[in-house]
DNA sequence: TGCAATTCAATTGAACTCAATTAAATTATA
DNA sequence: TATAATTTAATTGAGTTCAATTGAATTGCA
């Protein structure tokens, strides 16, 4: 008649098996960014500047919910890599524009393979894969 | 015309809202664990001892999804705030054996606190929250 | 205009995370 | 039995993550 604890148990957990889905989720990402040289957090910047070739890192952390002390080492590296100029905003010097290279746009066409072999290692049908999305950017206000 | 770069759009990810979303809920933890001077890893490792008093640190890392590279240094905080003791498997050598203790089992009461007040901020139907964790255990392959 | 408040990136510090390696102990096998 | 293979925890290194702070630049307001 031990009840007063359940709600302790791993088992009834949401957040836990949301945190260890996403780090699994990650690691099924590594061989193929390795291929790219990139880290996860690497490619979802890159993500952001296929999209938008110059974006402040301010929008690109609301973006991706990284705050500068993440992202700043983050993109000091894809500058190194050759994918990032950063310069400062000619109108307003606190803001640090991210601009995407030639090299970082070309980088793109190796990066089209990844999302297809991700998909065909998360076993999920894919009216899964929509309910779960909606659920996720429910938990995320978005 | 140009779809052929549509898949590597933030928006069209599944892992990323997932990456986020573990991200955020982790983060709304912290001040519910800052009460019991916990950081979220601590927090699971207390949870499997709370379920399984004794245990080795290879079973509460497969349960966990952490490899011996993240447990050893919790195991060891957790043994430095007296909630642990950490000892070598008389049996066999190789396993390092956790077990709670009474100061450990203690904190469990003022833990009970903290599940019901994360609910109350993961802002998810009772079934949308029974559909993502069957979902985020399926992708766990569990 | 001049001062206060705000914005923004960078830095710092503590903790987590994984991959790879190491070392000790045990088990399997020739 | 002696050696090889396996198991396990610990260590190391690179990178991520957040909270808190700092400092520069800008904006708002009296």
């Amino acid at each position: 008649m031990d009840k007063q604890y359940d709600t302790l148990k791993l088992s009834h957990q949401l957040c836990f098996p949301l945190y260890a889905a996403s780090k699994e989720v990650v690691k099924r990402y590594k061989p193929f960014l390795d291929e790219l040289d990139l880290t996860y957090t690497q490619y979802i910047a890159m993500m952001v500047l296929w999209e938008h070739p110059t974006i402040s890192a301010k929008d690109m952390g609301e973006q991706l919910f990284l705050d500068s002390g993440t992202l700043t080492p983050v993109l000091k590296s894809l500058e190194a890599k050759g994918y990032v100029v950063r310069r400062r905003s000619d109108e307003d010097e606190r803001v640090l524009m991210c601009s995407l290279t030639p090299t970082g746009l070309a980088l793109r066409d190796k990066a089209t393979s990844v999302p297809p072999r991700i998909a065909a290692c998360i076993h999920l049908l894919p009216e899964e894969g929509i309910a779960l999305y909606s659920l996720l950017y429910k938990i995320l206000g978005k």
